[in-house]
RNA sequence: GUGCCCGUAGCUCAAUCGGAUAGAGCACCAGCCUUCUAAGCUGGGGGUUACAGGUUCGAUUCCUGUCGGGCACGCCA
């Protein structure tokens, strides 16, 4: 017996039903053939349920349907029976020898098991996190990094060409806010005093900046408080409940008279908070490919070229002295400002330039991960690039909800205006990067998340990364004491395979590339730890039921095979989520 | 108020374009270690899928309405 090429059951099978639905006498549009996996096993290992769809079509019964498609069906080799069953299913079964051969597969290909074809190369770019460099990444946006990080690989297994992108932005008012901030605590180290604005930036990382400030440039920034407050509109002892038109004063008069000393400034904080932000996410596992400035966007004068390619296409008109854009065209529920009156663009027009560029550089498709909050943003951003004749299809935006932590049973309050946030490397701290990168990645993205902080700590079969990793590590465990020729089981027979533990455990093993496949198209990372803790949960079965170093060599070679590929399928699927797979726990 | 998302077991969540008897984990109860890691396993109770209609061979999934929750509605980013 050989198994097919592709070693991908679900393709093959849905190839024989091509022939046979071909052979039919099928009118117009044929329906798509769809292969599932069955959840009883008195269903067989795969359903189809094409003779339904045909039923209305042919205007015959889908059971006399399924017949047909049987009788057409080609031969294989890995087939033991087709039934019809209910309505019109069409069951298949898989002899056992094919799955027991399969093991040989995943042995042999090793790191490489999971991989597929289903992107066939194509250029895809993630951008996630994207956070604002103004301060720590908190734990909301540690769910973005977890969740795009594993999407990102996911994507790379099924056989996409995958760019990881941070969109830096360094362009904008609220980078200026924290280079004031900045400079005010620096001035406040000199003695110059000025009350310092509640809507500054608050957190003691910007004092320790300040702190840096002054030894890097010992008082160079000090100017008197007099020129500072020049033509201010209040009073300086009014400047700590300043609004936000004030404060923009403050920036004004900070850049006049600061001059060049100002972007020393900006540029000191922009570098402390990247620097700060990308150790951050390489603590946890996450490295990019690009770290894109949206300065970068002013400078290459793509974002007056935006707008005036949306100009020339007659998208813009002018209103109270702004430009905006006919975003109601493509069903958003107002147009939207490109260009402010004072003539400063906004964030919107950059955020254009920046999707416009992301299909100037190429990429078949891109992928955004963004906030939950961000989700009124989605109908004006897609509405510009079609705008700009780029096919919105090609844009895909995965929401991430916010991350709620619990300790105790009580929810943690949270609130980043007040500076008053956990944020992501205490978090890593105080649970381990696996635990927080399993953690995240459990739910479904677009669904809230309860992050239960004891839970994830404690080392108990409750915490679903311990139950996982504790698989690997037993099977790692058995290896080592039988301390034989791992590269030996590749090929060992494994025939004896049957019990229906064993049979239940190969095709969850054989499942792992389709899980992916799925996973990767939905942007459902959460799939793979719910597949990780089934294929864990099967193990953990089998091993309490059955002895693994046993006298009979063929046997005990088989058993060793499958406990190795299992082993194997854990690291891979781990490995995807960023986290590790222990040997002894 | 308008728009988007959501409502599934006591709790937290799954359910592969609409598929077969809606599944896991936690918690609870009862068992299993002189044998490869008990950080484990086995068994048990638990449901009108918020509610009311509709579409069809078939609905947790699609449509309409009601109730309840979250988010968004700036010439901020």
């Amino acid at each position: 017996m050989t198994l097919p090429d592709s070693l991908n059951f679900k393709a093959h099978f849905i190839e024989l039903f091509r022939t046979a639905l071909q052979s039919l006498d099928v009118p117009a549009e044929p329906p798509n053939i769809e292969l599932t996996r069955t959840k009883q096993s008195s269903h067989g290992d795969y359903s189809c349920n094409l003779a339904m769809h045909l039923a209305k079509p042919l205007r015959k019964k889908p059971q006399e349907i399924a017949q047909l498609l049987i009788e057409r069906l080609p031969a294989s080799a890995i087939i033991d029976k087709v039934e019809i069953a209910g309505a019109g299913f069409i069951n298949l079964f898989i002899n056992n020898a094919a799955k027991q051969q399969y093991l040989h597969h995943i042995l042999h290909s090793k790191t490489d098991y999971g991989t597929s074809h289903l992107g066939q190369g194509r250029k895809i770019q993630v951008e996630f996190v994207s956070a604002n460099p103004t301060g720590p990444l908190h734990v909301g946006h540690g769910r973005g990094a977890a969740i795009g990080a594993s999407l990102a690989n996911l994507l790379a297994t099924a056989g996409f060409d995958v760019f990881r992108e941070f969109y830096v932005n360094d362009a904008g008012r609220q980078m200026d806010i924290l280079t004031v901030s900045t400079w005010l605590r620096y001035l406040a180290i000199h003695q110059v005093s000025i009350p310092f604005p509640q809507n500054a930036y608050q957190g003691d990382y910007v004092k320790a900046m300040a702190q840096q400030l002054q030894e890097q440039f010992a008082q160079s920034f000090v100017r008197q408080s007099e020129r500072i407050l020049e033509n201010f509109p209040i009073s300086a002892l009014e400047i700590a409940i300043t609004t936000d038109a004030e404060l923009d004063q403050l920036i004004v008069n900070a850049k006049r008279i600061l001059q060049q000393d100002y972007t020393l400034i900006h540029q000191f904080v922009l570098a402390e908070q990247l620097n700060d932000c990308r150790s951050d996410l390489l603590e946890f596992g996450i490295e990019y490919d690009q770290w894109f400035s949206e300065q970068s966007l002013y400078d290459s004068g793509l974002v007056s070229r935006t707008v005036q390619l949306l100009e020339e296409k007659d998208y813009l008109y002018l209103k109270d002295g702004a430009k905006w854009f006919r975003s109601t065209n493509f069903g958003d529920e107002k147009d939207r400002v490109v260009q402010r009156e004072n003539g400063q663009f906004t964030y919107f027009a950059s955020d254009i330039a920046y999707h416009l560029s992301k299909f100037e550089r190429g990429f078949d498709l891109v992928i955004n991960i963004w906030g939950a909050d961000h989700h009124g943003y989605i109908a004006r951003v897609k509405g510009a690039l079609q705008a700009l004749g780029v096919d919105p299809g090609k844009l895909e935006i995965a929401l991430v909800q916010f991350a709620v932590l619990y300790r105790d049973g009580k929810k943690m309050p949270m609130s980043t205006r007040s500076g008053e946030f956990v944020t992501l490397r205490e978090l890593r701290h105080e649970v381990g990067n696996d635990a927080a990168r399993f953690f995240y990645a459990m739910r479904k993205s677009d669904q809230h998340l309860d992050f239960d902080l004891d839970l994830a700590k404690s080392q108990g079969n409750e915490n679903p990364v311990y139950y996982v990793q504790y698989a690997h590590a037993r099977i790692c465990s058995v290896l080592a004491q039988w301390n034989g020729d791992l590269a030996m089981l590749s090929d060992t027979d494994t025939h004896t395979l049957s019990s229906p533990a064993e049979l239940s455990l190969l095709q969850k093993l054989i499942d792992f590339p389709g899980t992916i496949e799925i996973a990767a198209k939905e942007l459902s990372p959460h799939l793979i730890t719910f597949y990780l803790r089934e294929l864990a949960s099967e193990f953990h079965g089998y091993y309490n039921s059955t002895r693994f170093l046993v006298d009979d060599k063929p046997l005990m070679y088989a058993r060793l095979a499958l406990i190795a590929s299992v082993r194997q399928v854990l690291h891979n699927g781990l490995k995807l989520l960023g986290v590790s797979s222990p040997d002894k726990m």
